[in-house]
DNA sequence: GAGTCGTGGGT
DNA sequence: TACCCAAGACT
């Protein structure tokens, strides 16, 4: 709760106070609030068009900004349209079970979101809403809703002037501002959420959180930014200096390692294997096939390993995560369960339920190539 | 503060 | 191929 006030105060401060207080190597002056303006007017000729841009709703801005964290937009609209078909009201995400939220998240990554929006949904429709609060603690209070999506959804879905700090805002920041300390700590964010709210327009908040973003994704791109095209040029300290490829600045970054292993798909009868994974970690509930990678994953098989010769190689799969790269050999074992392998800690399931089953990466991956290979023939 | 939590596209 | 990293939140 102490977290939550702290992340409160930190951005609604400029929801109260004046342009005071920044703490830049500069100040607010009248030609960043002029650059301001200028990038709300590029922002009406060259913003993006999004599903989630045509609406004022409260809970479809919300839906839409946690299915965008740390995700692309290209990658989040189709599954923003089907959420929306499948629960278009908080109401209707409230009376939605876990297994059917999972379904409509899956291969997005990061499930916590989609159990977190499901968690904020009921707790909003006990409290008997029928839509987000619009103050800022309130939103803040949601799990899963941190100090990016409180601003976004504020600004955008209410007008609340708050800055909607995120990757794009960092970058765009960093290099007006040509900050030299690392934008992944709490220092440098702090210098950049005070700059980018003072430089804020009080009118269009939304907007100009929006821009933004849109800016650092067209324009002030990480590695082949179009510093001509910027409308910002003006007054960016980094351009100017020719520090652009150095900003922005990051404390560290975790090298990753790559690990082998192997996935088993055994098939008796029209039925394959599935095993449960722990309530807590890595794609926490889900049920997959059963793998092993040593020494990343060595969790009890639900199985001996059936005796070598009667299996075949369906190809590989990949997925990573944290900081590990981890490939896998699907291997599929075709026989008579109980003769030819005797699973324990598992359950057997048709063929065709693993359309409607929510599964992580390396299943889902081995899951088509079932279906690519005709081993399961469903569709 | 440092680790964890996914995924696929870009270079 | 082997990196990088994107509309972050939580523990």
């Amino acid at each position: 709760m102490l977290v939550r006030i702290v992340l409160y105060n930190q951005i609604f401060r400029f929801a109260v106070k004046d342009r005071k207080d920044i703490s830049m190597k500069g100040k607010i002056t009248k030609e960043l609030l002029s650059a301001g303006e200028d990038l709300l007017g590029w922002y009406e000729g060259s913003k993006r068009t999004f599903p989630w841009r045509n609406t004022d709703d409260p809970y479809r801005i919300w839906i839409s900004e946690v299915m965008l964290q740390q995700t692309q937009t290209s990658r989040a609209a189709d599954y923003y349209l089907r959420w929306m078909e499948l629960f278009p009201t908080l109401e209707d995400l409230a009376r939605a079970t876990e297994e059917g939220v999972l379904k409509a998240w899956e291969g997005l990554g990061y499930y916590g979101r989609a159990k977190n929006l499901l968690r904020a949904a009921r707790l909003l429709a006990e409290e008997g809403r029928d839509t987000l609060p619009s103050e800022l603690h309130a939103l803040l209070s949601l799990p899963g809703v941190g100090t990016y999506t409180a601003a976004a959804v504020a600004s955008i879905a209410f007008g609340l002037a708050v800055p909607a700090l995120d990757a794009n805002a960092k970058r765009v920041f960093a290099r007006l501002t040509d900050l030299e300390l690392p934008v992944d700590r709490a220092e440098g964010e702090e210098i950049l959420r005070n700059f980018m709210g003072g430089m804020m327009p009080r009118q269009k908040p939304g907007d100009f959180n929006q821009a933004v973003m849109d800016l650092g994704a067209t324009v002030c791109l990480s590695v082949t930014p179009s510093c001509p095209l910027c409308p910002l040029r003006k007054v960016c300290l980094s351009a100017e200096r020719k520090t652009i490829p150095q900003r922005p600045v990051f404390s560290q970054r975790k090298k990753s390692a790559s690990i082998e292993g192997q996935l088993w798909v055994l098939k008796s009868e029209g039925m394959v294997c599935l095993r449960r994974r722990p309530s807590k970690g890595l794609w926490a509930d889900f049920e997959e096939f059963p793998w092993s990678a040593p020494p990343l994953e060595e969790r009890v098989l639900p199985f001996p390993p059936p005796a070598p010769g009667f299996f075949s190689s369906l190809g590989r799969v990949r997925s990573s995560f944290t900081r590990w790269r981890l490939t896998l050999e699907v291997l599929l074992f075709e026989g008579k369960a109980g003769a030819d392998f005797a699973p324990s800690q598992a359950r057997w399931v048709e063929g065709r339920e693993l359309e409607t089953l929510p599964l992580p990466g390396p299943s889902r991956k081995a899951r088509e190539l079932l279906f690519a290979k005709g081993v399961i023939s469903v569709r």
